[in-house]
Order: C-alpha cells, then sequence, then structure tokens
DNA sequence: ACCATCTAGTCAAGTAGGTTGTCTATATGC
DNA sequence: GCATATAGACAACCTACTTGACTAGATGGT
C-alpha cells in the first residue's frame, strides 16, 4: 500500500481545528484580542520570564522587528509590561502582567482540556504516543535544525 | 499525570517542518516559487477537475476574493488555467495545466517520501494509526463544522 | 585599555496576502 | 416571471510581516 500523502493536510487542519477552538472559549472569557501568536508568546514567557524581543523572534519564526511590534501591540492591552534587563543595558526583559498570566492560565487550560477529551476518545497512551510520534517526526524531519512555531502560508 | 498541554506546538512544528522539507526539493527541482498553500489548491483541483474560485476559498479557508488572487497568480505563473465553466456561465472552471500537474506530481512525491521515512522510524502501523487518530481527533474537536485548511496565526 | 566587531532594539519604508464592500451577469426557486 | 441568491470582478483598505539603515551598549583579541 503506498502512502496516501494526506498528512500535511491533518497537520494543518488539526492544528487549526484547536486553534479555532480554543480562540472561542478565549473570547468567550474576555480574551478575545489574542490570536495563536499570542499564546505562544505567553507560553513562552511563562518558561522564559526574562526573554527579549531577539529570543522570542526566533522562538515564534518571524523577525526581531515582528517581534518588537507583538510586543509592543501585546504591552498596549495590558499582557505584557517591559522591564530594564538585569544584566544587558541594550535589553529590555519582557514579562507578563497580571492580566498576561491570566490569560495563559486559560490557555493552557484549554490546551489541556481537548487533550484530555482526546484521552477519553482514543485513551490516554494513545495520545501520549500521539505526542511522542509527533516530536520523533517532527524532529527526523527537520534535520536536527530548530523548527519555528509559525507555519508558512 | 496532567496533560502537559503541548499538542498545539507540536502540530505547528510538524507542519512547519514537513513544509519547509517539500518547499527545499520543490524549489531545488524547478519549482520555487510555489508556496504551501499553491500546493493545497493543486491537490484539490486534481481531486476536482472543474473547481471554481468560491469553492477553493471555502476549502483553503479564504474568501473568494483572496482565492481569486490566488488563482490570477498562479494562472500567471503558468500552473493552471481558467477554462468557461460547462454549466453555468457565470463560473469559470479552473484546470492544471500540464506544468501545475507536474508540480503537485512532485509535491505528493515529497509527502509520501516523508509518509515512507516516518514509516521507517516508526512503522507502517504507527503511521497509519497517527493518521486515523489525527483525522478523529480534529473531526471531534471541530464538532462537525468543516475546517478550512489555512492555519490562523 | 583600546579598538574592531557583534548584538539588542529602534526607526522608517515597503510588501504579501489577505479583508470588506460594491457591482454586474447569470442562475435558481416559488 | 419575478424575487432572490450566487460567481466573479473591481477597488479600497488593513494586518502582520519584511528589508535596510541606524544607535547604544556588549564582547573579545591584542
Amino acid at each position: 500500500m503506498p502512502p496516501s500523502g494526506d498528512l500535511p493536510a491533518l497537520l494543518a487542519v488539526s492544528f487549526r481545528a484547536v486553534m479555532d477552538r480554543v480562540h472561542t472559549h478565549l473570547a468567550a472569557e474576555g480574551f478575545g484580542d489574542v490570536r495563536p501568536a499570542h499564546g505562544f508568546v505567553f507560553q513562552y514567557l511563562s518558561f522564559h520570564p526574562h526573554a527579549t524581543a531577539v529570543e522570542l523572534g526566533e522562538h515564534l519564526g518571524i523577525t526581531k522587528q515582528a517581534a518588537v511590534q507583538l510586543i509592543d501591540e501585546l504591552d498596549r492591552r495590558g499582557y505584557v509590561e517591559r522591564h530594564p534587563h538585569p544584566t544587558d543595558r541594550r535589553s529590555r526583559a519582557i514579562g507578563l502582567t497580571a492580566r498576561g498570566r491570566a490569560c495563559i492560565e486559560r490557555v493552557v487550560a484549554h490546551w489541556q482540556d481537548i487533550e484530555r477529551r482526546w484521552a477519553e476518545l482514543i485513551g490516554e497512551e494513545r495520545v501520549q504516543r500521539l505526542r511522542g510520534d509527533l516530536a520523533t517526526l517532527t524532529d527526523d524531519t527537520a534535520g536536527g535544525r530548530p523548527v519555528p512555531l509559525r507555519p508558512l502560508w
């Protein structure tokens, strides 16, 4: 049996379906002004508390200028704030505000809800395998290069 | 064990890794002027030979106007051509040219190469299960609504 | 200590890939 | 046969990104 070659489309629609669902719920909770990129920013910041714009840009797969614009926007909307960087006076350390923390808390909760729902449908071991396989295969496909988050379209 | 909540990122990077790889190979084969959206257009056209702009827009998750622009671009570059629609004189049936068929042939070949490589890594049954699970979970997450291909970012 | 080089962020302009709104011609259903 | 719906065209606009040039501060070699 030849491979059917529909995996790219499956990856695309699964991502889209998850993001749509999360966004719907967030909007109902008062976070209607965030898009997927913002969620990934929050997540990154919660694991890297003193991240800089350059760092974020690399993680997301956008230029540092675009990253700065993103941060500006989140700053204006009260999700993040900039502090002087502890060791490098050129840099500005980006931190989540209370509102930012509230939002990422909801984002992660929704991600986990979906994951739990999936575990109900196909079983927890299979979700674990899905996760593990995706990580393995992505890593191999990328050939060791870091893979940016932003989908090219 | 709580769900770890990294699945959205995994879906994003797996899609990105696959698309990057395919694009690299296509560029080396003389198809450097196509992006992921074009590949999905070609694929759709090869299964729906007389598709229209509206139809394509719905499939991709963009407006009909954006779909027309996309088709214009592919037309100018010689990948598709427009024919009078057999039954509806408002419509224009979009068809692949020889170059378009050559391109989608390569696209699908690369998709299948990746799938075969994945089968070497984790076994064919597990790739099949990955595919099936993704389809099931996407369907459930979307709640029956059709899911557009284009990733929101 | 000095100087060449590198790096973080800024400023400004440009572009890609969409969007919404409006219009015409054709199709469809009662 | 007429009201309504649909396909595509045209135009204006917008958002999220890009490239390029620049400044202030960091870094490393001699």
